[in-house]
DNA sequence: CCCATGTCAGTATCACTGAAATAA
DNA sequence: CTTATTTCAGTGGTACTGACATGG
């Protein structure tokens, strides 16, 4: 009888903090996606759009396929974000000249004054928390994160 | 001059650290998303929508405003989250005696089916998580990513 | 009359599935 | 002909702003 209640008593602490920890997962995930949202209307660019940004100013001729493997998206959900950095000329799509399926990515001058650090942005955050934070705790947090990617993906 | 190299050395390091951050943000944002797409497909609920009903389980009679707020998200987005979940009848929408205005929420019985661990959910892979990390790890990332929260906030 | 609560209308991004077009 | 790459069409969920109806 001790035991049972024991365990009861352990599996409902371990489903609390299964929660607690979900909410603050949310609370991660509203908060990008509010920043996100901001971007937008401040800036013109959403927080994936602007990565979308980053990795092209960092891989220059970047295919869209593999933009879509470095973002861990659908090739057609980047379709879409691409025509929309397209349209605001940000980004230009040419075809490969040796494999004329391949669309390969570069950045427009304008596409370029995105590729920086600004102010309201979800990478500014992420500075000011870097620098607020001891590097040991940053690693161990990302290890975490990591770990939960890979649970997320087994189911 | 070499001041200068050094501190621009060290600006890109710091940017680089923060871009490789934020990959480990949208890839946990990615999971997060697809894993309830999974959700909504195998159990007909997705991870917002459960999470609603795992609150209103653990606080019956709860009012829409007040679980905005548990959410972070605006009044207006609940809304149609509980829209869905009321046409599957999985929540029922009532008066509060006591406030007219207000908006009463209770599981009905087969919502109370989805208030408990299910395999495929977002709570079963954090359960996993929390399984294989130690606690003073866990309470780190959660302290870090409360600072991002924050920080995220203040722009 | 003024404030609070919640819903509605409209808009936008993201993300997928499945099919199609084009090229290797 | 088969495979690879990308786009297109269609669908659905989330989330906001701003307006509105209703009640305190």
């Amino acid at each position: 009888m001790g035991s049972i209640k024991l365990r009861n008593g352990r599996r409902r602490a371990e489903a609390d903090a299964a929660l607690d920890f979900m909410g603050v997962l949310w609370a991660v995930d509203h908060a990008l996606r509010s920043t996100s949202k901001g971007m937008n209307t401040r800036l013109g660019v959403t927080g994936p759009q602007r990565l979308v940004l980053r990795i092209v100013g960092k891989r220059p001729g970047i295919s869209a396929g593999e933009l879509a493997e470095a973002l861990h998206v659908h090739p057609s959900t980047l379709t879409g974000v691409l025509e929309r950095l397209a349209r605001r000329k940000l980004i230009l799509r040419g075809a490969d000249p040796g494999d004329a399926r391949r669309t390969v990515l570069n950045l427009t001058p304008r596409g370029r004054d995105y590729d920086r650090v600004r102010a309201g942005t979800v990478e500014a955050a992420v500075l000011r928390m870097l620098g607020s934070q001891q590097r040991q705790r940053v690693a161990v947090a990302r290890e975490i994160l990591d770990a939960l990617v890979r649970e997320l993906h087994r189911a």
